[in-house]
DNA sequence: CTCGTGCTTGACGCTTACGTAAACGTAAAG
DNA sequence: CTTTACGTTTACGTAAGCGTCAAGCACGAG
């Protein structure tokens, strides 16, 4: 086993914001809306690899569309602690309200593309017919 | 050949609203933007097919987090004219981009999705446990 | 001491995508 | 003729998601 203590890396909003291509005024309203917690140290924001990786999972949830809400009830599952029954079931529905959307979606993309590329065959035909005067 | 007259079917504004479950408010604005032109009968919206389609698009469009103005680029694609080389050039190049777009979501999608399967496999887990005490 | 750099907290502004009346038109039904 | 249903425009309201100052602290370099 290396037990070797790994310092634990943290980062400055600055640098999180620089990585992750945000402005600092977007990761404090994140956490305005509770998204994220960075330790204190004095004044300064202090941001742990939780942070870090929860800051990715919010960005992602906007690709996809998501709400700051709805993204903020995604990544709360993902560090839930055990809990009681009623909890793990109202996350357990969540989870498939969650995938419906995300299905639904997926299948929303898939038709757009195909789509898509109907519409790129068209214009490559109707390009090919215009420079082939 | 059926050489029979369709009478090519309209709809008021309610119809749409109905059946595609958005508020007249909304179509109308869709119409503001640019998204929707229906025929005018007096002062009174009439929507063809087109029109119908459109609307369709425009809130499958919605359904996958595209902003209105993307939404309008769109949309007019479907029915752009053949055009002139530049147009077609600008088109495929739009469709390129929306394409990079789509992939990078069906990509955000298939991660979360992988991941909501984790945390529910830890639920299920942790609720047996919970209830084989 | 002063400067620059990086951080902080307000606080107001702006865009998007509608909601929500208010006030009015029109046409069929009672 | 009045009610009812369905439509219209105009216009202000609002929530989300930040942008953009302003003003100030903290700290190391020169």
């Amino acid at each position: 086993m290396h037990n070797i203590r790994v310092p634990a890396q943290t980062w400055s909003i600055a640098e999180l914001a620089a990585e992750y291509d945000v402005t600092l005024r977007t990761i404090r309203f994140y956490e305005d809306r509770g998204l994220l917690t960075p330790e204190r140290r004095g004044t300064v924001r202090v941001y742990h690899p939780r942070d870090r990786v929860r800051l990715g999972l919010i960005l992602r949830g906007k690709r996809l569309g998501f709400s700051l809400d709805e993204i903020a009830t995604i990544v709360d599952m993902y560090d839930a602690e055990p809990g009681e029954e009623g909890q793990l079931v109202y996350l357990l529905d969540q989870i498939t309200t969650r995938r419906a959307d995300l299905e639904q979606r997926r299948q929303d993309i898939e038709e757009t593309l195909h789509e898509l590329a109907e519409v790129e065959a068209r214009c490559q035909a109707d390009l090919k017919a215009l420079r082939s005067r």
